[in-house]
DNA sequence: AAATGCATGTAAGACGTTACATGATTTT
DNA sequence: AAAATCATGTAACGTCTTACATGCATTT
């Protein structure tokens, strides 16, 4: 009942409990299709973020064993309705991060030869072309609001287009030498 | 000498050294001005990285005081050096990493009215027109290549005009209730 | 019979930020 | 004289991932 140090994740995971009735394993699986490419999670937060919502009383937890198989499954208090719906309305800070190891590496690559910033770009694009193949595989409707998913496909789209025209570029310059 | 858990942000320490002699504190100053936007450091990070990488014999610390104010200001030494070209010749792999508050609620905005959803928009175009902004100050020669300058403003702009078309969207479908 | 999927969980550690403390120097 | 900047550092904490362990059920 007590109400102490909720995680940002726990956000997701009350959000996907309010979508349907979830266990820690549904909920992995539905944010590993919708949301991982903004905000994943694994088992080692989902389960113990699960206790923690359970004891502050945001979620409550009933036994569905399937067969001889346990099963735990969650559903939103009134509580957590009200949470959910406050974060929802909350002013909203420091929300956007980004690690790319590709950037870093193209920032220092002055230190190598021409072809070496080539060489970054072109992984780089590679890496964005395979998420995005695998992001149109995804039934955008089967992973929920499609906002998000067109979002995400744009977003690596726009990446892989910058990626090729600096490689046209950088092209060019290799040759002019 | 021994050579143990170097960090991934050691790197971008590594070669800010590579590009002139650093003390930590001209290292954040470099890091906040050019990389922080897709890899920020602290100092909480910062200085003991240094002494794993001095420890690890990768760069060689020099007392540069300035007056009665203590500095310590480094170099790379040979190893550093052959680190660094290593680090940038190596394959990358999971190299691309989002945290989207915005995006998340986006996502569960569906259970509140949908003038929620476009307020999210507004919140999320807002942030990114500040951080564009804020490159924009910067003289791109300053904050080092600008290949990483470019990207960084092209995705940002790229995301709000995205957030400028959703809201346009967002507003016709409201209109149509 | 073996492999894959369902289901739950934990321990250890990697990684990073925040907040604090200290004090000298320079600018206003 | 006060404020801002230079400079170094650490302790505590929050967050998250990885790797492991366990065992039942279903598919091949």
């Amino acid at each position: 009942m007590a109400s102490p140090n909720l995680s940002p994740t726990s956000r997701v995971i009350l959000g996907m409990i309010a979508l349907g009735k979830s266990s820690g394993y549904d909920i992995k699986r539905l944010v590993d299709d919708a949301t991982s490419n903004f905000w994943p999670a694994s088992y080692g937060q989902i389960y113990p973020d699960l206790r923690r919502l359970e004891d502050a009383g945001l979620i409550r937890g009933e036994s569905e064993p399937t067969g001889g198989r346990a099963r735990t499954v969650y559903e939103l208090t009134e509580a957590g309705n009200a949470a959910l719906r406050q974060w929802l309305q909350s002013d909203l800070e420091r929300m956007f991060e980004v690690r790319d190891e590709a950037l870093l590496r193209l920032f220092f690559s002055d230190f190598g030869p021409p072809e070496q910033r080539l060489e970054v770009v072109r992984a780089m694009r590679n890496w964005h072309q395979r998420v995005l193949d695998q992001l149109r595989k995804l039934d955008p409707r089967a992973a929920g609001p499609q906002l998000t998913w067109e979002f995400g496909t744009g977003l690596h789209q726009w990446i892989v287009q910058w990626c090729e025209a600096t490689e046209r570029r950088l092209a060019a310059e290799t040759d002019k030498e």
